[in-house]
DNA sequence: TTTAATTACGACTGTTTTAGTCGCAATTAG
DNA sequence: CTAATTGCGACTAAAACAGTCGTAATTAAA
C-alpha cells in the first residue's frame, strides 16, 4: 500500500549500489547482502521484480547478476514502489470487496480520501529516484496550516530546504 | 504509521460529521454507528483520543457527546493522524532497535529515506483537515518525473487542480 | 561433461500490525 | 434509582509483512 517497506527498501539499495557501478559491470545479489546485510532471498526477489519490469537486467548462471538499464533521473519513486508492491493506495476505503470497505454507500469521507490518495500519488509520481537517493527532494509548496498567516512574510524561510 | 488506516478514517468522519452541527450540539457515538456504521467500540476509542488532545470536547452522562472545539481549517491532517496513530514514520528503520532496522551502520538509503519522510511530514502538516473534507487539496508543486522537458511549456496544465 | 555459481519462482512459516470486541467503571440527566 | 453515555484496559481474530525453504533453470569454467 504506501508505507515505504521492506521491499522497496531493498529495491532502493539495490538501485543505489547498481547505480554507482561502471556500465555493463553486474551486481550479484551475494553482493548486495554481503555490503548491506540485506537477506539473500528477499532481496533476490525485489531484483526479480525490477527485472521483470524492465528497470534492471538480470543475466543468469555464473558470474550472472542484474546491471541498472533506466536512468533514475527519470524514474519516479512511484514507480518503484508500483513494481515491488503494487498500486500506490493510502487506505483501502478505495476499493470495493472483498478486503476494502462496506460503508461506502453512506460514508461521508470517500471523496477526500479518494482525493487525497490522488494527491499523494502525484506527489511520489514527481520524486525522481536519482534525486532521492543523492538527497535532494523538494520541499512541499505549501506551509504548515498551524503558521498560515501568523507569520505569511517569513514563509518562504520555512518553505525552503530547511 | 503512515497509512489512512481505520483510525484516522472514523477521526475524519466524526469530524466533518461534527463540523456540520450547530455551535453547543453535541454528537454520539451510537449517532456516528448509525449514520456511517462505523463500528461503536473502535469509533468510541478515536473520539477520546481526539478528546484528550484537545480537538474536540466531551460531555459524560446521558444526553453526553463530543463537540467539535477547533476550527479545521487550522488542523493539519498531520496533527489529526499524530492524535491516533502517533508519530507518523513513513519507514521502521527510522528510530533504533528494537523494531527498527540493525542494518543502519552500513546502509546506504537511511538518509535519503529518512529525507522522504521529512518531505511527507511536510506535507500533511500543509494540508489543512477542513480544506480536505471539502475537496480542495492542493496538487504537489513537480510534475512526474516522465514528463519533464517533454512538455515543458505545457508543464502548467497538468500541474493545477486536474 | 561435470561442477559451481547464480538467477527464477512457488510454497511455506513466524511475527507484527491492524481491526474489532468484551467487560466494567465513571458520570450525569431524568 | 435507572438509563444513557463516555472512559479505559484487556483480549481475540484477521490481515499484512518479513523472511525462509526447496527446487528448478541457466551459464561459466574446470
Amino acid at each position: 500500500m504506501n508505507k515505504i517497506n521492506r521491499k522497496v527498501e531493498y529495491a532502493l539499495i539495490g538501485l543505489k549500489h547498481m547505480r554507482s557501478k561502471q556500465p555493463g559491470e553486474l551486481t550479484t545479489i551475494k553482493e548486495l547482502t554481503a555490503l548491506y546485510g540485506c537477506p539473500f532471498e528477499a532481496t533476490s526477489k525485489v531484483m526479480q521484480m525490477l527485472a521483470g519490469r524492465g528497470l534492471v537486467r538480470s543475466e543468469q548462471g555464473a558470474h550472472g547478476g542484474y546491471q541498472l538499464v533506466k536512468d533514475l533521473s527519470r524514474v519516479s519513486l512511484y514507480e518503484v514502489m508500483e513494481m515491488v508492491i503494487g498500486p500506490v493506495e493510502i487506505a483501502k476505503c478505495l476499493h470495493g470487496e472483498p478486503g476494502g470497505c462496506d460503508l461506502r454507500q453512506s460514508c461521508n469521507v470517500v471523496s477526500p480520501i479518494t482525493l487525497l490518495n490522488r494527491r499523494i500519488i502525484e506527489f511520489y509520481r514527481g520524486l525522481a529516484v536519482g534525486e532521492l537517493l543523492d538527497g535532494r527532494v523538494a520541499g512541499p509548496r505549501s506551509q504548515p496550516v498551524e503558521l498560515r498567516g501568523l507569520v505569511a512574510e517569513a514563509g518562504h524561510q520555512l518553505s525552503g530546504v530547511e
